[in-house]
DNA sequence: CCATAGTTTTAGTCATGCCTACAAATTCTT
DNA sequence: AAGAATTTGTAGGCATGACTAAAACTATGG
């Protein structure tokens, strides 16, 4: 089944948002897909009627299996398509995120499969985030975050998020990408700074950017 | 600037219909896109009120300058995807046409220009069509079609019509595609048959199928 | 238990892009 | 030149997906 790329967007967000098998309340998701929260109402109802959703008035937004489905199949394409803009294109990671997303949702599951094809099946995309299989059975892990950390850690970046292209050009100018290994110098209390050592150099995090970084 | 998927549609079949440089029929233009010629009407209104084309009543519709370099660029990244497509991805050439219609409308210009780089800015798609340069200067050369052949002549291919995957299916096997050179051994009257010889075999074609083929 | 803050839904509007039904204009035929 | 046939336009509708304004609900503190 095909659904068009409001409807892909709203169910890809209600995922994100759900991970904790709470349900997703109306403002979040407004928030997120910068719509009114009024809009994400009348959205919610029509996602109910697909029975891509189950809406509870006044209490949010649960996915149902079919509804699970369809996200995961959105993060494939998104994530497969930022792969293979970087891996077999040269575009550079900061780019291939607003890319990946206008055409995620028109690209043909035949082109899908070759792109994967392609690039050999691959497990994660520019920015460290699984790629879904295909079939459906699916856990995306969780990682604990780098605001996490303790002084004297050594840490693995698994991954960073694909937003914000300026972010990312920082990240790359300082070596914090998927799998760059990391040693934790200092904690500052208060929600301060953690200082780190990555690729030889000392840097210190914020730590609100620091919970956007998935470590193992 | 960035019009709207069907507003891209209209202004390339808009462009297609009217390389004769008379106006394009509303009937015309409603059969190609396949819509109700009513609706027509109304787009073509809209496209005017952008500065698109001019429409008079009851005579049809013209391309401004800002309407033909729109179609221009619309016909580019149609083409340098095909192009990407079949060179880079190895798609065959009957299944490009489509995916290339779905993801023309949601490519950036950067994208587009990486494709092209890829490919070392090729001039040509693999059904034979020139694509046009980034910067405006284009006039889409026209050819003889095959039907105007007569007996004896040597003939080159230049371009196969590209939206109807089993036709071209058909020209792959029998090996009617660009560059291909064939020799005309009959021309049947009363709108018959021309048989050619092309790649070593003896091939009947049909008239109007032979209307569609471009030669030198 | 009630006032209030914050969240969510309802109601009404708008633009896009398509439709059908029918009316008007133009062109073709005789 | 009149009537027939074709083309084109107008009017009114519908689905999608967004908006604002205002009402309704939930939660919380006093």
């Amino acid at each position: 089944m095909r659904f068009s790329a409001a409807i892909e967007d709203y169910v890809r967000e209600i995922y994100a948002l759900g991970r904790d098998d709470e349900p997703v309340a109306t403002t979040a998701l407004a928030e997120r897909l910068e719509v009114a929260p009024a809009s994400v109402t009348g959205m919610l109802k029509r996602l109910d009627s697909l029975g891509l959703v189950e809406h509870k008035r006044y209490e949010g937004v649960r996915l149902t299996p079919i509804g699970r489905k369809v996200a995961l199949e959105v993060i494939r394409h998104h994530r497969l398509i930022e792969t293979y803009l970087a891996e077999a294109m040269g575009v550079s990671w900061d780019q291939v995120h607003d890319e990946a997303h206008r055409l995620e949702h028109h690209i043909s599951e035949a082109l899908e499969d070759r792109m994967a094809e392609l690039l050999g099946h691959p497990e994660r995309d520019p920015h460290g985030s699984p790629i879904p299989p295909k079939d459906g059975d699916f856990v995306e892990p969780t990682y604990r975050t780098l605001d996490t950390a303790t002084v004297g850690e050594r840490l693995t970046i698994r991954e960073v998020p694909d937003e914000d292209a300026e972010r990312l050009r920082y990240f790359a100018s300082v070596g914090l990408t998927p799998d760059a290994e990391l040693e934790v110098l200092e904690v500052a209390p208060f929600a301060g700074p953690i200082t780190i050592r990555v690729a030889g150099e000392q840097r210190a995090i914020g730590r609100e950017m620091a919970e956007t970084i998935t470590v193992v």
